[in-house]
DNA sequence: TTGAAAGCGCTAACAT
DNA sequence: ATGTTAGCGCTTTCAA
């Protein structure tokens, strides 16, 4: 432990009072000599003074720490907290991280750890419904912003990437390249990136004029093995060798890849695969696959200012849809 | 603010010493009745009491709070934040992430900023070398395990992966299909890892009797740029293609890859490439990349592992040497 | 078997 | 222009 606020008093000749206000940059409004601020100052910075953060929040009721809560630290996710904690730093605020997996009890157990911490706000990439946001909501009285899964409501903070008019340009790109048959391998069914993906995948084909057919659309998971499992049903199932294919998810990319490698390696000769979310090494991969990049910096960015404003500036909450960008390779 | 000790201790018709004494298991030593123990243990759960860990943690002199401080979060990075966030979670502490992007004033400003926070114990995977680090530990008194990233002395605990045996592994295994004219594409030259990289890719050569030639050595940084510039460099400086290249990282093999793609499409058909880190997307590249996998959970597990027993088991420093995994494709 | 009270380091209302 | 003091919620020594 570093010296103490009482120990500078001491050094100083002053009260504990006298030096907090200085340090706290109240010398004018509570006139507090010129004299006996620098001297204050000179000691303070001499001694290498740092208030205990501790103390500090026990008094304000107020940690200057946020709670993230996300499902994985993988490279979108990973970009998203990297940028977060950036950005709070630069205002003062830390980050705790929590990851659940996407397993929604350990996401509750988070949550009320992180609450019991006494953090000051939370972001999460939630897999709750809108019923159990409204319980938790009630029962925790700090600022939440949802990043990257949306609840529906007016109001619930959230910034999420466009994925419906992500999706559906992507697909539409296909389809103009005269694709009709096309399937689409997808995630966790009820989740807002789930819900919209398919949406705007429909809303490609019925703009297209493209039959759109139940059969072909499969949601299991976002774990690389629900891409791999659906994969296998998509070629197992059907005799024909789908033109096309869209994962709505790099794990889901990744998991079809691994069932083409093994079971399948011709897969690419007559089927075009295109997926939600890219990566970098997607350039080296052949054929090429059409991606749709997530703007993590941005949704990082955008979802920490809402949090801070509702804070610090009696901002109330709001609500962003980040462009993604197409990437035809 | 949920309900207070002292709210409780009114409900309950003690002092706030019973209940703490309860709550933190001590009735036993301090003989509390049964009846009044039991008493105390409902109410507290029926209002749902949770300790305000602020107040605890300024009383206590402990946060129950580690600092992480790694250069990205990206793949290997994040996976190694992830396993320790759950680990250390499991064992009632809390992870602060913060990202110095290869910058070591960043590294000291976070430093000292989670130092003043009032973090239990340091997790880094420094860019400081011995005397720096003799420096900031002489001002911390908290203790400090690296990771990812050692320096020598008897004195540090750390947490790496055995770069030297991995590398040499990887590169004896091109010499043995008799390639004899291999270059180095480094990272930061005076990091542990590159050293023990480039130690490993000299020992290989020197075993398998291939002659190491300094120029075919180039170490910038860990960018994917500097792994393009290096690319370039080997393409452009020298009339012959090479007969293999090894990146000593997988953001350099991205550079590699991005250079190749655009001025050198068919680098793959007379060189081998091959890599340090290892990424699930390598499965799916033509031609197949060797690499080494270092082995991020173990890593992971055994730094907090050793913050622990320092913290809670008197235990002192230690050192581990993880071994990675050769990848040949 | 339990309670009173001090004190961790800080802020701020109130007093001087 | 500066000091006194209470108190944030908790743990723990000492007393009863």
């Amino acid at each position: 432990m570093s010296l103490s606020l009482e120990e500078l008093a001491l050094k100083a000749d002053v009260s504990k009072t006298t030096v907090s206000l200085v340090l706290n940059g109240k010398s004018s409004i509570y006139r507090i000599s010129k004299e006996t601020e620098n001297r204050i100052l000179k000691i303070a910075k001499d001694h290498n003074y740092k208030p205990n953060s501790i103390a500090r929040a026990l008094r304000l009721n107020k940690s200057l720490t946020i709670g993230l809560i996300i499902p994985y630290l993988n490279r979108h996710f990973g970009r998203v907290a990297e940028v977060i904690e950036q950005n709070a730093r630069e205002l003062g605020y830390q980050i705790i991280i929590a990851v659940t997996q996407d397993c929604l009890n350990t996401e509750h157990d988070l949550i009320e750890n992180l609450y019991e911490r006494n953090v000051d706000g939370l972001i999460l990439a939630t897999m709750m419904n809108r019923d159990q946001f409204n319980d938790l909501s009630s029962k925790i009285k700090i600022p939440i912003v949802l990043v990257d899964r949306r609840i529906d409501g007016d109001d619930i903070a959230w910034v999420v990437s466009d994925d419906e008019q992500g999706t559906c340009e992507l697909v539409s790109v296909m389809c103009q390249e005269g694709v009709t048959d096309i399937y689409f391998v997808g995630g966790i069914e009820k989740l807002s990136t789930s819900i919209d993906r398919l949406n705007g995948f429909k809303k490609a084909l019925l703009d297209q004029g493209v039959e759109c057919n139940q059969s072909k659309i499969q949601q299991i998971g976002y774990a690389v093995a629900d891409g791999y499992e659906m994969t296998k049903n998509i070629i197992e199932r059907f005799s024909k060798t789908p033109e096309a294919i869209f994962t709505s998810a790099i794990t889901l990319l990744e998991g079809l890849l691994q069932y083409a490698k093994e079971h399948k390696p011709d897969l690419f000769s007559h089927t075009r695969v295109i997926t939600y979310d890219d990566h970098p090494m997607l350039d080296y991969l052949q054929p090429p696959i059409f991606s749709v990049r997530q703007n993590a910096e941005e949704i990082a960015k955008k979802s920490f200012e809402i949090m801070h404003g509702i804070l610090e500036k009696n901002r109330s909450f709001a609500q962003e849809l980040i462009k993604p960008e197409l990437i035809l390779r």
